[in-house]
RNA sequence: GGUCGGUUAGCUCAGUUGGUUAGAGCGUACGGCUUACAUCCGUAAGGUCGCAGGUUCGAAUCCUGCACCGACCA
């Protein structure tokens, strides 16, 4: 047994242990073994922001506590790690960073700046995870925009289409005006932004009556296809199916009857544009109204829009709103603040366009996705509506091309002459169509030979949806079933409708089978103020700032503790501060142990003779291996490590240890035996503490077991010894209740002491126990050197009878009197 | 606007299937440098569990309504 120094510096002692379990490489996942049950937890791969943020910090605590339990409860866990690098995002950023847009520098240029700024950014990134003690498998490492991992998503593309989920097709989507892309659902964002709502007087044809109809978006009257009202509005309703000029354009168009006009809002009275917002586009569907397009990808007005062609759409806007008001059809303008759908991105004010995008079909799986939900099991369990709701809700399919550079290329080519669409074979990829021509003579259709590349490339999360089959090895391990599906999907609350949903579409599709068998939820990450945490709100702080000023150990904790799983999160020092406070209590008590523990050879069958306390703390530590376990079972984190730290302070610290100290330092008065049973339990209590904290504490558990118990259990980390098992045997209700009868009593003497403002190693020459029986009366005796080494006590009587002394609290028929 | 969650000690939060006197940390008061630890130890004060009803022998826990806070989303 080596000797603890007496400080613990946790910076030198955490850095030196990632090194070498890096070193010793006992994090790998181990392929050969088939004889371990597998665990394959499904790591997201995190875009590299290049800030790792307490949401990070508190997702990262969670896959790693998780792994390493996992590990030692005798499972092969494949805790893999990549890096979701593609995206709008990192475009953005590169194109204000260099001052360019994406069309200004050749494709392949443009990709190898976002290249270098995101190789930046994981290097950053990968720092604070190592900082953290995660057991992460780092041989898995990969990143999206690596071809090897385009291939596998252009396979799965292929694949999927060979299935006929994937189809080309002209439908409105979401439009960035200035990213230039179509973007999905999920990448929509709302902001309450301030316009104003014009009330423009609409000709009826033929009439020299008008009506007036209020807009927020007057810049689309070119795009007018028909007004509408309600049809239970009796203001308007023998208007219905009449005619009306739209201005501007002088147009006729048709008055119709929706019941999703709102009456109230702005004059009951609404023109449909194509598309003003996604409510316009059900409406064009359901009436079958011609479809006009008058803005261009970049945002202005183009050749239909007449005489404003060419502006961007503020500038139309103002014009056109100019020009009502000489012709004196602009009634009056009113300030709205109206909730807008903005780029999540770039925060520019998304448009509705009609452009040919691929798409696949989502919206066939719905109740698939709803029925593998229900089986998967989810923590906590509330969180699953989320996904059905959201699945349910969706209206239009996955729109999954975009028209950007930095992603994974669509494999896919038209032929000049007649424009047939050649898909790319499965032995192709990776491939990039810009580039390569597809691999056939000539067209299938035609006999042409001459391509046109397909330009768009895909949503960055065709890249991230399929990550529980490449995790398993797929498509090149032929045993890849064996970690499929993922025995955990961690997920954040907010990506629950992306990821945890294009999970499940994307590998049901593929393989008919749910991409994860559990789903562990984590919840925001809050200012300490109780609001989310942004720079903006001034209550952000940074994860690199908390690991350097207390270290991974702490750091985890509060992750641990901070709440109950999938609940949201405040970050809090005082939180942190108490988990460094723990460390140093552990590290105390190791220091103790270790030096009382130097003689003792564990390994020696001698008969012991445990005493009361001894087996009091024994009982509840067999109690706290049922409650941890079960918590840990069931990712209650917070409450595993409150258990783990309650016992250990209180039950372990604070009263077996003051307990049992005479007996440890004066075996010439208690005998040597006493002292070899606490000497045994203190060993094998403190060794199971260890156990049960390293999951959550992987670095100050491994300093004290290395030193301490390394020699004795041979095992090369603690994190490769087993959990401890819960054996209800252990359990002895009759001893707990003893050995509290036992505590009682010396918090009462203490008590005393305090009221006589007596320091509590003040000598009691006699106390004096009254009893009402002789079986109370021998519990006493057997714990008696405890209860007199504790409390000082030089001299100590138990009667069995009553006695005039003072009641013990909770334990009326025991009374004591002192003598001091 | 929708969905979900929360409201428990001065503060931040636990409280599994209803069951003795509702717990912890921080903070507060008083005492103590006791051969692991003053980053500590001991003792104490502090709560009609958001409000109003209901079910029950019994409710922080289940049901209904209301109020407020928040997250996520549209």
């Amino acid at each position: 047994m080596q000797p603890l120094p007496k400080k613990y510096k946790f910076n030198e002692i955490e850095q030196k242990w990632q090194q070498i379990w890096e070193d010793m490489g006992i994090y790998h996942f181990n392929w050969n073994d088939t004889t371990k049950p597998v665990f394959s937890i499904d790591t997201p791969p995190p875009y590299p922001s290049g800030e790792f943020h307490m949401g990070n910090i508190l997702n990262w605590t969670y896959f790693d506590m998780l792994a390493r339990y996992k590990r030692m409860r005798g499972f092969n866990v494949l805790f893999p790690q990549g890096w979701d690098c593609h995206g709008l995002s990192i475009e953005v950023q590169v194109e204000k960073m260099h001052k360019i847009r994406k069309h200004d520098i050749p494709p392949d240029k443009f990709r190898s700046l976002c290249e270098q700024l995101i190789e930046k950014y994981i290097a950053l990134m990968k720092e604070s995870i190592l900082k953290l003690g995660c057991s992460i498998d780092w041989t898995t490492e990969y990143r999206t925009m690596d071809s090897d991992y385009w291939r596998r998503t252009q396979l799965s593309f292929i694949l999927l289409h060979k299935k006929g989920y994937m189809y080309q097709g002209k439908h409105p989507v979401n439009w960035c005006p200035r990213c230039e892309t179509a973007i999905a659902d999920a990448e929509v964002d709302y902001e309450k932004r301030k316009s104003s709502l014009s009330y423009i007087r609409f000709p009826l044809k033929n009439s020299s009556k008008y009506l007036i109809i209020a807009t927020s978006r007057p810049e689309f009257i070119p795009a007018c296809v028909a007004v509408e009202v309600n049809p239970k509005d009796e203001r308007f309703s023998k208007y219905i199916g009449k005619e009306i000029v739209v201005p501007i354009v002088n147009r006729t168009v048709k008055i119709i009857a929706d019941k999703a006009v709102d009456p109230d809002f702005g004059t009951g009275v609404v023109m449909i544009c194509t598309f003003g917002d996604k409510e316009d586009v059900k409406t064009v569907m359901k009436h079958k109204l011609p479809i006009i397009r008058i803005i261009t990808d970049d945002g202005k007005i183009n050749k239909k829009g007449g005489k404003y062609s060419g502006l961007k759409i503020n500038q139309a806007r103002i014009a056109i709103v100019e020009d009502l008001s000489k012709e004196g059809l602009l009634e009056k303008e009113e300030k709205l603040s109206h909730e807008v759908g903005v780029c999540d991105r770039c925060k520019t004010h998304i448009e509705i366009l009609e452009v040919k995008q691929w798409f696949m079909k989502t919206r066939i799986l719905t109740n698939d996705v709803i029925k593998t939900a229900n089986e998967v099991v989810w923590y906590p369990e509330y969180m699953k509506t989320r996904l059905i709701d959201w699945a349910k809700s969706l209206d239009w399919d996955w729109v999954i091309s975009r028209q950007r550079v930095f992603a994974t290329p669509i494999p896919v080519w038209y032929c000049k002459d007649c424009n047939q669409t050649i898909v790319a074979e499965e032995k192709w990829v990776p491939i990039d169509p810009k580039l390569t021509d597809p691999l056939i003579e000539k067209c299938p259709k035609c006999g042409s030979k001459a391509f046109v590349p397909e330009k768009d490339v895909f949503d960055t999360w065709m890249d991230s949806s399929i990550t529980c089959a490449v995790h398993a090895g797929w498509p090149d391990r032929a045993d890849w079933k064996r970690l499929f599906p993922a025995d955990v999907h961690p997920s954040g609350i907010d990506i629950i409708r992306t990821w945890a949903y294009y999970l499940m579409v994307r590998h049901l599709a593929l393989f008919n089978q749910t991409p994860y068998k559990s789903c562990l939820i984590n919840g925001m990450v809050l200012g300490s103020d109780g609001r989310k945490m942004s720079k903006s709100l001034k209550n952000y702080v940074a994860a690199p700032d908390v690991l350097g000023k207390y270290g991974s150990d702490a750091t985890r904790q509060w992750a641990a503790a901070g709440g109950a799983t999938g609940s949201d999160i405040p970050f809090r020092w005082p939180d942190v501060e108490y988990g460094r406070r723990f460390l140093v209590k552990l590290w105390n008590v190791s220091k103790f142990a270790n030096r009382l523990l130097q003689d003792f050879a564990p390994n020696k069958k001698s008969q012991l003779e445990l005493q009361i306390l001894d087996k009091w703390v024994l009982s509840k530590l067999a109690n706290l291996t049922q409650k941890v376990t079960q918590a840990m079972e069931n990712s209650q984190f917070n409450v595993a490590l409150e258990e783990i730290r309650t016992f250990t302070w209180h039950v372990l610290c604070d009263s077996y240890v003051e307990a049992v100290k005479d007996r440890l330092y004066r075996p010439e008065i208690h005998g040597e035996s006493q002292k070899e049973a606490a000497q045994h339990t203190l060993f094998n209590v403190l060794y199971k503490v260890l156990k049960f904290l390293c999951p959550i504490i992987p670095h100050l558990t491994e300093e004290i077991y290395q030193a301490m118990f390394a020699d004795f259990k041979k095992h090369k980390s603690l994190s490769l010894a087993s959990w401890p098992q819960s054996i209800p045997n252990f359990i002895d209700e009759e001893i707990e209740n003893n050995g509290d009868m036992i505590i009682a009593l010396i918090t009462e003497v203490r008590r005393e002491k305090a009221e006589k403002r007596l320091p509590l190693n003040a000598p009691i020459k006699t106390l004096t126990i009254y009893t009402k029986d002789s079986r109370t009366t021998e519990i006493f005796k057997e714990g008696a050197f405890d209860i007199s080494g504790t409390c000082k006590v030089e001299n100590l009587k138990v009667l069995a009878k009553k006695g005039r002394g003072k009641p013990v609290t909770d334990y009326p028929e025991v009374q004591f009197k002192t003598e001091l």
